[in-house]
DNA sequence: ACCTCCCATCGTTACGTATTAAGGACGGCA
DNA sequence: TGCCGTCCTTAATACGTAACGATGGGAGGT
């Protein structure tokens, strides 16, 4: 081994070659003026290259303005832990897919900052600029950072809406409204006049869509608002198999549920069905509003929507490159839901 | 929108605070001689960088200074393709893992080349090294691309024993010929004395460990040459019934069969057993040599042994970064594999 | 033969940062 | 008051690349 042998630039190869660094770039790089290089002169110049063992330099190049043809992918929460990896796992295939097919390399943006704490600023210092633009994933976001990212202009993309207050930005998102909208639809058609809406607290854009849609259901089935009930479940007041009770007893046939991190919600519904003796669907049609991110947690399968995940992960990078492009406004895309009859839900009975 | 504005450097935040470049450089990064700076600057300083927004150009950074903190990862075969992911998931999960730990960054060169051929030198240039170091994963390597990479001193570990020849190349490898031995062990514990080792054709290094392994374990347990049957799987010839049986009636009572891309040798065996009614286990055991890529392929729990693949991943990061802080010689390591007892594999019946 | 034009290549500069050696202010001590 | 030493700050430079304007020479036209 040769040791940390420096590795050769653009000057070591035109030394070889016989010709300037200038020349030499032209040749590498292309660029618009890489066809006014004569034939034989590219190939002196890149069979010095080879020899030498050149490679272009990123962070020159990068330095310069020019593309890395990098991608960034950065996560909010850690994409890999066993207990969430499949939830995040087919956006991170279809990030990766659309991004090999454009031919850019994916930066993964793994390392937690020096407190534990996953932070795109660490030490001041924006660690995403080395990609060309960036991805972005996750339900914990720093609402600061991405203000901050704004602010210096970054190209990047989330999946998911986010909303930052006076800002415009560029996600792609579920289109929660519709899916949960249509959802009520179905439960209407089956027969269900009667619902109650299990929301986690957390004011969150998902969590607002979901209502919105659900409202919006409303308006479409023509239930009047006085036939539901909403009840936002915080974190620690579980669902008491009583409050259930009360629910059937005022004569609501179906519950609608969001699906959260740790499938609290919807552990929470199962564990009070089951206390009180209420049987799913029989007595109860319960519809996920959304993928319940652990398969493991229950065995059941629900009836539910599922986000195109893969597809919203082809569709940002797709939108990332066209930021980078065109340097024109934030764009948002909306992708829509696929319902999924599971056996949680049925036709309400008719009453005697 | 203000455009491409063009984001605050140094320069910048040094006009405003009233001192040079310099002084806000040694600010920001405080290196060695941050502590010379007078409080009061400092203050001056940091006000002046937070006002205008200013974060540090990576590019500029590691252009200067050589490392980069990123970690790559190149893969010869696409790593997410969903017939494969369980496979290679593991050692994703696990260079992840150690990466983020290290506090790196990881660089996931996914790109395939214009060809739609995955290599590493693509228009005679190394990709690679963008990335500080490299880890390297899949079956079906470009040889000539790997001795490239080690002339040039371009420091990488592969994942899984890799032998190119006049090199001596890092790599963190399962300990296929101990797994292998120890099967043999296991199976002439309960009884089996004959045995037939199914292996895949091409001559790649697990195989040859594999039945490297294998002879040893014969050795270990007293079984002499002849009372085994070695048979290479061509890619198109499958194990018919017909020899199946043969090996049957010469008393042979166990099967080790090496598991491949497409899980071919398992799958014939399954087949060719159905077809001759040979019951597994009860007439013959298998043990597979592996991990069966494909879980949905087969539905049996093989007797088997799995690589510590999520470990190996771990490892293979560890080792880079020591090959990049030493720059010391090419290291190799092995790890122990896990012997997983299923339901492929029985007692040998008394012979009456 | 001379002028023109174009093509291939070159010299130069800027990108933003970290570092080193050098400069300047200030106070203390003789 | 003069000298020196200690701090603090600055000017200058290098890193490797891309882009721009400039230059030289050869070919073609008159």
């Amino acid at each position: 081994m040769a040791g940390q042998r420096r590795s050769p630039t653009q000057v070591d190869v035109a030394r070889r070659a016989g010709v300037s660094q200038a020349t030499v770039s032209l040749v590498i790089s292309g660029g618009t003026l890489g066809n006014q290089v004569a034939e034989s002169t590219r190939q002196a110049v890149l069979e010095a290259a080879a020899e030498l063992g050149y490679t272009v330099n990123a962070a020159a190049r990068s330095l310069k303005g020019g593309r890395n043809r990098m991608l960034g992918l950065y996560t909010f929460e850690p994409v890999f832990p066993v207990n969430q990896r499949d939830f995040y796992f087919p956006f991170l295939l279809g990030v990766e897919e659309a991004t090999a097919a454009y031919e850019y390399d994916l930066l993964l943006f793994s390392s937690a900052g020096s407190g534990g704490d996953r932070r795109i600023y660490a030490g001041g210092v924006n660690r995403l600029k080395v990609a060309d633009g960036c991805v972005l994933l996750g339900r914990h976001l720093h609402r600061e950072d991405l203000a901050e990212l704004v602010k210096e202009d970054f190209p990047f993309v989330f999946v998911g809406r986010r909303e930052v207050p006076g800002v415009e930005l560029s996600y792609v998102a579920a289109d929660y409204v519709g899916a949960t909208s249509d959802m009520v639809t179905t439960l209407a058609r089956l027969g269900h006049r009667r619902l109650a809406y299990l929301k986690v607290t957390d004011d969150t854009e998902w969590t607002r869509d979901r209502e919105a849609g659900f409202r919006q259901g409303l308006a479409t089935a023509g239930i009047p608002d006085d036939q539901v009930r909403v009840f936002a479940l915080a974190e620690k007041a579980a669902l008491t198999a009583t409050q259930l009770r009360d629910w059937l007893a005022s004569g609501i046939t179906a519950v609608l549920v969001e699906p959260t991190d740790d499938d609290g919600a919807i552990v929470a519904l199962e564990r009070a069905a089951a206390e009180a003796g209420v049987r799913i669907p029989q007595d109860v049609s319960v519809a996920v509003l959304g993928d319940p991110p652990l398969q493991d947690a229950t065995r059941r399968d629900w009836t539910r929507f599922t986000l195109p995940r893969e597809q919203m992960g082809r569709e940002a990078v797709r939108i990332l490159l066209e930021l980078l492009d065109d340097n024109a406004n934030a764009r948002q895309l909306y992708l829509d839901c696929t319902q999924v009859l599971g056996d949680s839900v049925a036709e309400v009975p008719e009453q005697s």
